[in-house]
DNA sequence: ACGGTTCTGTACTGGGTTGTCAATAACGGT
DNA sequence: ACCGTTATTGACAACCCAGTACAGAACCGT
């Protein structure tokens, strides 16, 4: 009945984010978006009601995608909870990737988590953004207080502690990993960072 | 034998970083910073040789402020050194003040610390910035090492443990704190995030 | 009191930004 | 093959912004 759209919205979002992500929001002009996705202007006003629109929309995608890979890397059997949780923090202080199956970006900074960033520049003074970027982190606490409460279960974390506390405070310390890499500091230091946390956990008491 | 500057280059610089804090560097024109400490266009130009100017300028001088107070506050005997850790995790998780008389900004995101913020915005591409943040960081931690290596001596904390690493985690979980800040928690929650990663420092074993 | 020197405020310019509009192109049902 | 509907494109106008230039003001040594 009517011209179909020529592009695929999930793409142009992922563009969008890779280019905010990159640059920033406000560091972002509407050519660059449009030079990012292919899109023209007027395509991306239709489509997204502009800057503003395209920003909602591609942190509405970011939120989804780690509803879907957070609780696939840590959700599971309770022996092997300790070692997903382990696994996983090496893995997000090196950043958060675009798709599951690329690599982070190459420079820390724009690896750094979306929602974060966001928050983080705008978040002050936008609070639609701040409250998409609490979502995210809602979703990966509840994630990882999950495989902290699994990894209990099986004996190898202290019954004592609070699940929920535990998870605040690992993802506080992956958030502030995104800082540190931005800073400049070198991979290996990062890892550094994630072992030391991974070794305070703590254990259950031997009896 | 001229004309003496009518403003207090120190007064201007803060003024300016509380701007930039709040706004983010490519959220605050000239016009703001001009509005926000009273300057002319001209003299912003003629003494901080324009908008970038001032933002190096603004960091230097928070570098310095940092340099002065984070030994202040973590320096000291060695019997107080744990006391004095907690006391400034607990301090530092809620942001960090203009000033030392001050309390930080109402709003957490714009009393992140500045150099976090900028690296995170610009420093991908201002490598300038960059430095500067990474100076900030080491400044504090030594600070931070320094004050754990006294608590070690006193038997407070685990002399097996690596000062430098504990160091770096801690400052990474205060930046983290930023971030979560940022994203809306409130107070209480950084509290807790804060004692909860105190009460995991390593202890010496009993023996 | 005068003059050189530096500061201060304002107006201006060139470039970049956002959001909109009208003309054109593509599709599918009839 | 036609036509209504929707996407796309490029251009356009209003606005904002960084940086500069210039004219006037304030100071101080003489």
């Amino acid at each position: 009945m009517a011209r179909p759209r020529s592009f695929d919205r999930d793409h142009v979002l992922h563009a969008a984010e890779r280019q905010f992500r990159t640059s920033g929001y406000n560091g972002t002009s509407v050519d660059d978006i449009s030079a990012a996705t292919g899109l023209g202007r007027g395509s991306l006003y239709a489509a997204f009601d502009g800057k503003h629109g395209v920003l909602l929309q591609a942190m509405a995608g970011y939120f989804a995608r780690l509803g879907q890979f957070a609780p696939k890397a840590l959700a599971g059997p309770d022996e092997g909870a300790l070692e997903r949780l382990h696994a996983y923090l090496l893995r997000a202080v090196h950043g958060v990737p675009l798709a599951a199956d690329v690599p982070p970006a190459p420079d820390r900074a724009a690896a750094a988590c979306f929602a974060a960033k966001m928050a983080l520049e705008i978040g002050a003074s936008d609070s639609e953004v701040k409250r998409l970027a609490n979502d995210c982190f809602s979703v990966l606490a509840t994630a990882v207080a999950e495989c902290v409460r699994a990894a209990q279960r099986n004996g190898d974390i202290d019954p004592d502690a609070d699940p929920d506390d535990l998870a605040y405070l690992l993802l506080t310390i992956i958030r502030g990993t995104d800082v540190v890499g931005a800073y400049g500091h070198s991979s290996d230091r990062l890892t550094s960072i994630a072992e030391s946390a991974f070794a305070l956990l703590p254990r259950p008491r031997h009896h």
